[in-house]
DNA sequence: GGCCGGGGACGAACAGTGTTCGGCCGACGA
DNA sequence: TCGTCGGCCGAACACTGTTCGTCCCCGGCC
């Protein structure tokens, strides 16, 4: 029963739907596989050269628009929400993000859609470019935040985790003398549901962007 | 020779300044203090727990403004940098932020001088609440991913690790039948000295919150 | 057909990690 | 003076990524 590289992945990914990506190690893919640990180098070089193939593939699975000119600020939005929802499905697996090459071909194609949008939106090249570096940097921050809080929030029992009327009560309650502003607009603070800081800092890019 | 938590912190962020927060480890911080392991835990509940006390002690290293409404951008855009040059002084510390909960006085005096800043600023609530956010979110992501890069950088012999020239022109080589605008704007996206993708990155949320 | 080489599979081990247990010991309160 | 409590720490547990050496099977060559 040979091993493939997909296979590799395939149950990588699916671990790390379960459990989280802290959970994926080189046994437990080997386990699911039912082999040895070793087994698994003759495929992959690294367990960093997995978390890159795991990227890889997930960036393959993002759906790209033909560029419209007339609407490429919700298509740019698009693409970075399936972007999110795909990290998000699979916890924790943005911290891989960070460290992915740009020689891969699979987010070399990502990239190269974003682009394709923001140029024929009449944005400059250079903003385009590092715009796009900018927003994906974004997304993967957020993913991984959430991740991590959303982990907390489960595993903990919810002790030493608070509610947000409990997290406002908090920061109202902090000395006026040192904390006037934070004390004062505890609401907006703790203000937003699901994803709303999400699209909150994504339009602000996105709107930056056009101006340029 | 008693131990203080003010000790492990302190030798903790050397080691990171030195090897990086990858070789930080409670052993490795041990062995510095001439003790075990164990002895550590009776002033630090985790590693988790070391991890938010390092972030919570470089963020009371910021210097913060008082608030002048005439500069508001200037002074938001320094602070941002401040946290930057801080976070790449002691290389893949930016990871920690991420986790850190917002219970901690430290952290939050840094979010308040923000939130002051912008508020001065003339930003609304609820822009300025979510504009801190976003700001520090993509500070810490954009350390993060350099701090992983110059590591790559220096460790690998300089092997798999290529010039910007290099770089230029494997993008122009891609197939131009998927990769069109890459392809064509491989100078824009290689583009960039120092800190020039941080600052066009800061800028455009900068700008963008500057009407809300 | 027989032989040999090469490469995937894999058991075992190494060095390292975070964390806990149990005992030691010194200082401080009754 | 005695007792208790808490910092200290050696040893161990269950993990991690990775490598070494071996086994074995399958394909190509004489």
């Amino acid at each position: 029963m040979p091993i493939t590289v997909e296979q590799v992945v395939d149950t990588a990914l699916e671990i790390i739907s379960a459990e989280g990506f802290e959970a994926l190690s080189m046994r437990r893919v080997a386990d699911a596989l039912n082999t040895g640990p070793a087994s698994l180098y003759a495929h992959v070089v690294n367990k960093t050269d997995l978390d890159e193939l795991l990227i890889a593939r997930l960036s393959s699975k993002i759906v790209l628009p033909k560029p419209d000119a007339a609407n490429w600020r919700e298509q740019i939005r698009d693409v970075c929400a399936q972007v999110r929802d795909l990290y998000l499905a699979y916890p924790g697996i943005s911290g891989a993000a960070f460290a992915v090459a740009p020689t891969d071909l699979d987010t070399a194609r990502l990239n190269e859609g974003m682009l394709a949008i923001l140029l024929n939106g009449g944005v400059t090249a250079q903003a385009a470019a590092w715009g796009v570096d900018a927003l994906l940097l974004y997304v993967a921050a957020y993913c991984l935040e959430t991740s991590i809080v959303r982990r907390r929030v489960e595993e903990k029992d919810a002790v030493w985790v608070v509610g947000r009327d409990e997290m406002q009560r908090r920061l109202a309650s902090l000395p006026a003398e040192e904390f006037p502003y934070t004390a004062s607009h505890a609401v907006e603070l703790t203000a937003g549901e699901g994803h709303d800081r999400f699209d909150f800092a994504v339009s602000l890019m996105i709107d930056g962007l056009t101006r340029r």
